[in-house]
Parts: structure tokens; sequence; C-alpha cells
DNA sequence: TTAAAAATGATTGAAATTGATTATTTAATA
DNA sequence: TATTAAATAATCAATTTCAATCATTTTTAA
């Protein structure tokens, strides 16, 4: 049985039962327990479900606040994009002031933190909810929202942020290559994360495999500027390029 | 069994008791007194439940002058609500440039609002999401985020605010009577209020009659300083109060 | 087709959970 | 206040669960 088949199949399970012990699943499955156990830290990682000891519980994961885009609902890197963010999360140390660029994969990234005693800044109001939720100490420039992304954007969401100095920070694109840079199609997105960027001390670039082969209209970032977080890097490796697996 | 589904077991025992005996918990799940103590321990931790010698009692988690979450207040009143939020909504003109609090009932509101020839400013994430659903023109005044109520509050978000001026304003509150004026249990909400509604010209409370018994610590206005929309006035009508049937 | 990567199941030592036992504390009552 | 019974905490051994590793199979990509 394919892996997603399996998954579907234990949150299913977990749907009518609130909560499963391992071996439950193995059995009714006919999986060992070794890889239940692999499939439980995937699910959870992806947040469908809670990992405890002895088993899983169900998830109450309510916050998709905004609904998702038929692209983003079609996107084939989910995965991946977990994966990045799952290992970002990660990088996060006591007392940093953290910035948080607007994304899906950023939003992964905001789904996986989990270091309290930090300060976080972002400009995507979806990213702000999820880390509210977690209690986390929040906050947003101010300006005007850009409806389709939900993200802050324009000159006095420029000014707010050209205020803060960040220790941190983690940035999305659309595209991204050792010519053109970090390039995104939109000028008043571009502007805020260029200046963002420029406030920032550590900066990371969230960006999932398929970006390397895109350049959109404009760019807000040199490619050797800031390091890049990816699944797959398709050519030579440089070294400011962390692959998760 | 897992050990957290035992604790929700003991949670649901403790809704149907008020109070339990290690003893009594023990038998009815089948496991040793030694772990229902180990359990009790944790919950008590946790604020669930108070641990006493001899047994545990029903956490009493409530206190007066703490706002309750989004959740908790969400139905509350809900008919109510949305035959103001209706109500007011319709007062909106073309041109205006709004102001919306944060709360329930500006929630309602928000889910009304027709008016695309407008700009509207809020201090609360709930509506401008509610807003840019809709496909308005949204802006928001930076600041920290407040995370039982998911508002913007704090020095950043009064300073933002103090910039503009708008032509008509919705505010939300916790009690509303004649002698205290319009009331909150929080500081730093409550100064946002008062500084939005200092920049307002038409200025609208919007609450339900319950508010009109609740007097909480911090005032942010005169009751005459604005009119006021609700479903029922218990006291004499004045001139500034509209009932909405 | 072949080589590389990913997924799986089994094994093993480490870690967490549990129940039983014993020592200590608490609360009731003489 | 002192006594006593009950409740709790501390400790230990047994059991269960877990994470890491490795060999084998399957899938993917070159």
């Amino acid at each position: 049985m394919i892996r997603e088949k399996r998954w579907e199949k234990i949150l299913s399970l977990l749907e009518k039962k609130d909560s499963l012990q391992v071996s439950e699943i193995s059995s009714s499955l006919n999986v060992s327990e070794a890889t239940i156990r692999r499939d439980i830290i995937e699910l959870d990682q992806q947040g469908k479900l809670v990992k405890v000891h002895g088993g899983v519980l169900k998830s109450n994961n309510s916050y998709v606040v905004r609904d998702l885009t038929m692209s983003e609902k079609h996107d084939l890197n989910l995965q991946e994009k977990q994966k990045i963010g799952a290992y970002a999360a990660t990088l996060i140390e006591p007392n940093d002031f953290v910035y948080i660029d607007s994304g899906t994969t950023t939003e992964a990234l905001a789904m996986h933190i989990t270091q309290k005693d930090a300060t976080y800044v972002t400009n995507s109001l979806t990213v702000a909810h999820i880390l509210i939720q977690k209690g986390l100490h929040t906050i947003l420039p101010g300006g005007e929202i850009k409806v389709s992304t939900e993200a802050l954007v324009g000159s006095e969401t420029v000014d707010a942020i050209s205020r803060y100095n960040f220790t941190i920070g983690f940035f999305g694109t659309n595209g991204a290559n050792e010519d053109n840079g970090f390039t995104t199609p939109e000028v008043n997105e571009a502007r805020v994360k260029q200046i963002a960027m420029e406030h920032t001390k550590r900066k990371y670039v969230l960006c999932d495999h398929s970006k390397f082969s895109v350049i959109s209209p404009i760019s807000f970032g040199k490619f050797e500027d800031a390091t890049i977080i990816t699944d797959h890097y398709p050519k030579k490796k440089k070294k400011n390029i962390v692959e998760v697996k």
C-alpha cells in the first residue's frame, strides 16, 4: 500500500475513535509497528494528529484561517514545504527577534514553531493567526492588506518594518536562481521583502525545488545574500544552500 | 489505555460529580491508584482540576475580570448581535473612512457590510479577515497582538490610530451605563478604544442588552458621547439610543 | 537497464509508564 | 496535644513503548 493511502486510513480511523494505539493501527492495517511509527511522526509534523507516548490523539487543529486557493490545493509540494518548515523552525533561538514573511512555505514554518522565548513579526495575517493560536508574542506592522494573499504591503508597512532590526528572518520567494537572485511577481510585495531582509541579520529563504526554475519580474535580493533552505537543489551545491531530507 | 485518553475520562467523570476520590477513579478506570495519583498531579498542574487531600475538585477557572476567549463569547446573544450588526452596516456611506473595533458584535457588523466604496481600519484580526474575504479595502494599524482576543493593542497601535481621522466608527464594549460610561476589563484595549473614538466623527457603540448591567474596571468613554445601537434598553430611553428590532 | 534513493521490517538498547511496596504526611478524634 | 487511620509521596522492578540502526525490498530517476 502506498504511504499516502495508509495515512488516509490512519486519519479516518482516528475520526471514529479520538485516540489510537500504535499496535491497534499496525494490526488493523497489517503493517509493521516500525512503519506506523514513521507514519505517525510524519502526520504529527503535518499537524494532522498529535503524537503522544503510546499512540496518537485527534488533533483539534483549527488554524486553517484562510481558504486555500485553487493553486494551493493542487500544490504538489506540500510535503516538501512541511519538511522545510520543520527544519527552519529549529533555527529560532531564545530571545530572537524573528521576521516571518508571507507565503505558504512560511505558513508551514509557523505551524512548526515551538520557541516561546522569542518575539515574532510578520506581514502575513495567516502566519500571525497561527502564532497567536500558539500563544506566541506576535507583532504586526501596520498597513494595507493585499486581498489575494492576506499580507500587509505598501509604504506604511515598509516604514514600520524599517524601524525594526531582526536577529533572524524567514522569507518566501516565487523564483530563485543564481543570476537573478530571489524574484516575486509584485512590486509592493517585493519592496516589503527587500526592506525586511535589509534589517535582518540571519537571513533564510525557504523554497522548494520547483522555485529554482522560475524567474519572476521583480528581484528582492541576491542569491548569495541568504541561506537557502530547500528540499532539493538541482545544480551543483553552493555553500549557502541547505537541503532538508 | 493512552495516558491522555485516561485524563479525558477523569475530567469527564468530574463533569458529572464535582468531586472525586482517588479510589473511585481508580476502580472505575481499572488502573492502580498510583497511576491515578500521578495523573492528578499532572492535571492539577495544567489547571484542569484542583487536587486536594482525599481526591480532586472541579476547577473553577473563571475570574470575573478576565476577558472571555473568543470561543467562549461566540454564541452568547448571537441573534441579537446579528441584528445589531445588520443595522449598523447600513450606516456606512460611500467614501466613508471607517473604524471597526474588536469584539464579537463588531464581527457581526463586519459580516453584514456591503459598502465597497469605503476604506476600513480595524484593530481586530478577525474583522480584518472577514473584510478581506469580501474584497474590501482594509488597513491594519501596527502593534502587538493580544492573544486572547486577537486584537492589536499597545502604544504602537495607539500611535497608528491617532494618525487617522475616521468619518464613522463602530465600537464594542463590555459594560455600558449612564454613570460609568463604556467600560472594558483591560487597560491597553481601553486605550485603543479611547483614542480611536477621539479621532472619529460619527461614533456608534454596539451593545446587546446584557452589557447594561456590567461595569468593567476601565472606562473609555462617556455614555452620551456615542450613539448606542442595542436590541433592548431596559431603562427610560435617551435620545442617543437606537433599539433594533 | 542500471544505479541511486526511498520505504519497509526486524532488532536492540534506551526511555517512559505502570503497579507494588514502603516511608512519610495529613487530618480526624480521643 | 497525642494518637491513629487514611492518604500521599518516594522508590523500585517489571513492562511497554520508543528511537536508532541495519539489511532487504521496492520505487524512482538517470
